[in-house]
DNA sequence: CGCCGACTTGACACCAATCAAGATAAGTGG
DNA sequence: CCACTTATCTTGATTGGTGTCAAGTCGGCG
């Protein structure tokens, strides 16, 4: 019944009956979706933008291999980008927070699956449009490029934690870019708030659930972390979960 | 004596004595420096560009960290972009092949370090002209932007490759992968020269050398490749090679 | 209150990391 | 051109980390 979006379906495909709501360029939270922007840039991306609505996790944004209609910016929430294998398994590529783009196609298709983690809101562009405006704006190129170079940044650092990192040394990192939203740490009581569940950092890290789980005992043992509740984090020693090559590591070999 | 570059020396920092030479827009490869761009933008490009011979392989490009001053596009060869750990571990996080551009920066400095894989020729581009170059010519930015996508998702795809597969199942990836390259594959012999060492893969693919040469035997065993010297791999299926979830893949689990 | 899913812990097998050593190829100097 | 030196590659033996199956605990929701 209530188990998808709302004011302005998610549904895939153009729906006929989307109201379009202006986007706000300039929310609290200093919006990195206009970084870059002119105001007149900016009204013209909003007269393109939907609001979709998601109420709870794990409602499909799209998946891969769909022909690609739209681009999507984070405004609330955590998205799950992920790409699934024919036997079922799962790599989360990333999660995404406010001011992220999703929608990264090949050939008209999308090339990964998103999903919700959790309730969340996205601002919906059309391809087709964005495209026009795209040739009309040049510096929407450069804006698209900065947030394409900031994803490839992310992406080969996820590349050296899956290389070369033992497992509680990759929950260790993810603990710690997690912990640099606001959205879910509380820098007063150094909690964080995990707004995902074991699979989803299991899948994230190239592991099993079950090692996620005795890589937090490991991380607990050694003092760093301490499970208020499963989903509640308190870090005690922030420096320690950032340092890639501190204890716990995989270790070298010599070229 | 004859460790580095040639004519247009590679030695970083802005060498007073470069000769700028004019790199040809259109060479029997087909260029993939200049797509999408027109003539008289390839022409300014030519005009910034200097072209650095590299005689052998081991040869520093630039190294993460240092100061960035200018981007590289690839005219022949093989460069390897890794990333270092400070305990001497290596990622190799890509091999770069012609038309790819090298190069990538945060605040200015370079993120990650670039070294030849064997003699290379590249072009290189002052940052600092590039920059007023891309303010004046907006098509050149869609141009990066699409080499910046297409980083992308090879990227993407190295996460889902170390995240879930088995070494012999990344071996056989990574050899498909190499073979879509004519300057090292003989589709009529079906002869794969490899122009990177078993270290260099090992690196690449997160795991040691050692385990490299057992997956050689694993491949083997099943049929797939014959080795005919350590560095010239004949293919024998080249499906099954690209086939992610075939046999020796690791295994799923359900969320 | 009780069911159910998420999480945790334990046991065990297996893949991969590591150390050691031998085989092959390549580069060097006579 | 050959002999020597050296790096690269391969194979073996052993250990440790992780995948996997199984069971038990915790917490939330009906």
């Amino acid at each position: 019944m209530n188990d998808v979006a709302v004011t302005h379906p998610p549904v895939s495909g153009a729906g006929p009956t989307l109201r379009a709501r202006p986007f706000r360029p300039s929310i609290d939270r200093s919006s990195r979706i206009d970084n870059l922007l002119s105001r007149d840039e900016q009204a013209e991306l909003a007269k393109l933008a939907t609001v979709l609505d998601y109420r709870r996790a794990g409602i499909a944004i799209f998946s891969e291999g769909e022909d690609a209609h739209f681009l999507y910016a984070i405004d609330s929430g955590v998205i799950r980008v992920s790409r699934h294998g024919e036997d079922g398994s799962r790599q989360v590529l990333a999660f995404m927070w406010h001011g992220d783009l999703v929608g990264l196609t090949e050939r008209g298709r999308y090339v990964n699956s998103a999903d919700t983690a959790g309730p969340a809101r996205v601002y919906r562009f059309p391809l087709q449009k964005l495209r026009q405006l795209l040739m009309r704006e040049p510096r929407l190129r450069l804006h698209l490029l900065t947030k394409a170079v900031h994803d490839l940044r992310s992406a080969q650092r996820q590349i050296v934690v899956l290389g070369q990192l033992s497992v509680p040394r990759r929950l260790a990192t993810f603990l710690h870019d997690f912990a640099q939203h606001s959205e879910v740490y509380d820098a007063q009581t150094h909690c964080l708030a995990l707004s995902v569940s074991r699979f989803d950092i299991a899948d994230y890290l190239g592991t099993a659930p079950e090692n996620i789980a005795r890589a937090f005992t490991t991380l607990e043992r050694d003092g760093v972390v301490q499970r208020r509740t499963s989903r509640v984090i308190e870090i005690l020693n922030m420096a320690e979960l950032g340092n890639f090559h501190s204890k716990w590591g995989k270790e070298s070999r010599r070229s």
